[in-house]
DNA sequence: TTGAAAGCGCTAACAC
DNA sequence: GTGTTAGCGCTTTCAA
């Protein structure tokens, strides 16, 4: 089938081995013998066979990224632009990239990052959205597999990451609205156990009190970072009296969603009720009205770990490095004007 | 470092030839030492080595997905629901998913076809959005290669794809608005070269033919299939007189870009001026207001374009099988009620 | 029922 | 400079 290195030995007359030695640039092969062999390799149309060189190398210039997916209508805009920049990175490096997608916390997960840790699948990971207490983490820290995760955690466990500051970003937000006249802030959280869900609503919990609010434990609700879970979960904020002046969403899926609910109840989002976001997907700046939310880098982000998990594993870094950007702020009109100017 | 067929073989005191065959489950192995062996792989944690029987069985057990990325804001929704519909079927199949990602029709997006093409790299590929003529098909009809497209084309290849009928679909949503009383139909193509673009923009000419509704060519505009592009675009369509009275978007993206520039001038969507889409993001349904539009099951035709790649490298189903599904019309508030009831 | 031997395609230590 | 040899870990004749 596909042209050998022995293809090229017998065709030149030399052995395998000086053709793999000219092949990959060895200075001791002679001048002429190199020049024949690679016009040989040319001519014959020669290309190394991928899985040799790795059973030879002991490494698959692959990297694994093991993706937490949710069902069937799972379709989630982070993914796409973070694959596009792992990808890139990856290959801008020579890398290739595996991708394996499985319901968080499910057995499946489990399994396939039991089989990664294991070696020979991948040479490193990139794990996203890391979680309270996450076996994920435990497992490859424990048996010293590279990776880089997006995210941090609490524990103990010390790993080198990329992540956002969600509490700085969500300071900057509620901050913002509070600017605003707003004193009344509802605030739908991500589901438990998901780490920058923790900072997210620690960043919102912190700038309440740093301004000498008090939050009313009924202002807090959970969503689940889908649009619906958005949608049906500000049903019950809006029904509190007093009602909420704003609404802070803990990602922009979900305050589309409660955009969508509050305006079908015949409130303006920007007018009746103030709306806040966080990640700045690229739709977040064209629904109606545009969203005020934190802007995260995702594609950077991606190349970023990216990089940093190839510098791991070519030795060129020191261990557990952490690289920590603050999300920026976009003001746009669901956040609405001062309170007191409202007609 | 890790346990290999040989380290069972010492501590069983047997050949590696028998090891092998005990685990592969081969009948000619007798019961008491087929038992000590599996004990001892799993006293010893054994595990196989990938790379090794890929390289004697010449095969990966991996598929390829070559996604056509634009840059660094890219993130169409699309193609997180398709990575998980064919992830997902991958891995119930014991198929890793191998995943590149280039810009369309860039000299590394040819180069990544090349490669695979040459095989070694994945076993099969999935190739999404065909185009006229399109090289990376040609190139894998001529070499040969296994896959499989989610789209068709118009020239003389054949090969097995998965496509949803934009045609039929369009055709729907054209003759709704029809039906709704519009004459004046604008419509938002997306660039040339796309087969299913060109299926969208044949079904809209087709359907306004059969109702002997003249199209003025100042009505058809092209878009770039993303959000920015839509509410370019769309402006234009709003300047003209006498205005559309309807807009079709060929996707959803451009449609929710359109919704937001038609808004911010100060016309409402569904009331002034009725609107469409082509897709149902999840999304879709959660913009202000909910956009009328086609359905396709994304995460469905990954599922079942991956399967048909499967059946396909394993000999399993007449080469050459074509899919053709036909989206549902979701009417939402964009389109609004009957052009003559309107305020 | 088991084992020896060959080989998938490549690389590298070591001779010549 | 170049070839011999060995071996990465596995599977599969073939012979015993």
């Amino acid at each position: 089938m596909a042209v050998t290195l022995k293809d090229i030995a017998n065709k030149v007359g030399v052995s395998v081995t000086t053709v793999s030695r000219a092949l990959a640039g060895y200075s001791d092969v002679s001048p002429t013998t190199r020049e024949r062999i690679k016009a040989a390799a040319t001519e014959l149309g020669y290309f190394p066979n991928i899985t040799a060189q790795r059973l030879r190398k002991q490494r698959t210039d692959t990297l694994g990224f093991i993706m937490p997916t949710f069902g069937a209508r799972f379709s989630d805009p982070f993914f796409s632009e973070f694959i596009a920049g792992i990808g890139t990175e990856a290959a801008d490096h020579e890398y290739d990239l595996l991708v394996s997608t499985h319901a968080p916390d499910s057995e499946g997960e489990a399994n396939a990052y039991r089989r990664a840790a294991r070696g020979g699948w991948a040479d490193g990971l990139i794990v996203v959205r890391t979680r309270e207490d996450d076996l994920r983490l435990r497992l490859l820290c424990e048996k010293n597999f590279p990776f880089v995760a997006f995210g941090r955690t609490d524990d103990e466990l010390d790993f080198p990451y990329v992540d956002e500051d969600s509490e700085a970003g969500m300071e900057m937000l509620v901050q913002h609205f509070i600017d605003l006249g707003h004193r009344h802030i509802g605030f739908i959280a991500p589901p438990q156990g998901l780490m920058f869900g923790r900072y997210r609503l620690r960043g919102y919990y912190q700038t309440m009190a740093k301004n000498n609010l008090t939050v009313l434990p009924e202002w807090v609700m959970e969503g689940d970072m889908t649009q619906h879970g958005g949608a049906h979960v500000v049903k019950d904020l809006l029904t509190l009296d007093p009602r909420p002046t704003a609404v802070i969403c803990s990602n922009d899926l979900m305050a589309i969603g409660a955009a969508n609910r509050i305006q079908q109840q015949g409130l303006m989002v920007g007018k009746d009720i103030a709306l806040g976001g966080f990640d700045d997907i690229p739709l977040a700046a064209f629904v109606t009205p545009p969203l005020t939310t934190l802007h995260q880098p995702i594609y950077e982000i991606g190349r970023r770990s990216c990089a940093m998990l190839i510098n791991i594993l070519n030795g060129r870094v020191p261990q557990n490095e952490h690289i920590l950007l603050t999300p920026s702020l976009v003001v746009r009109e669901s956040s609405g004007p001062m309170l007191y100017e409202r007609r």
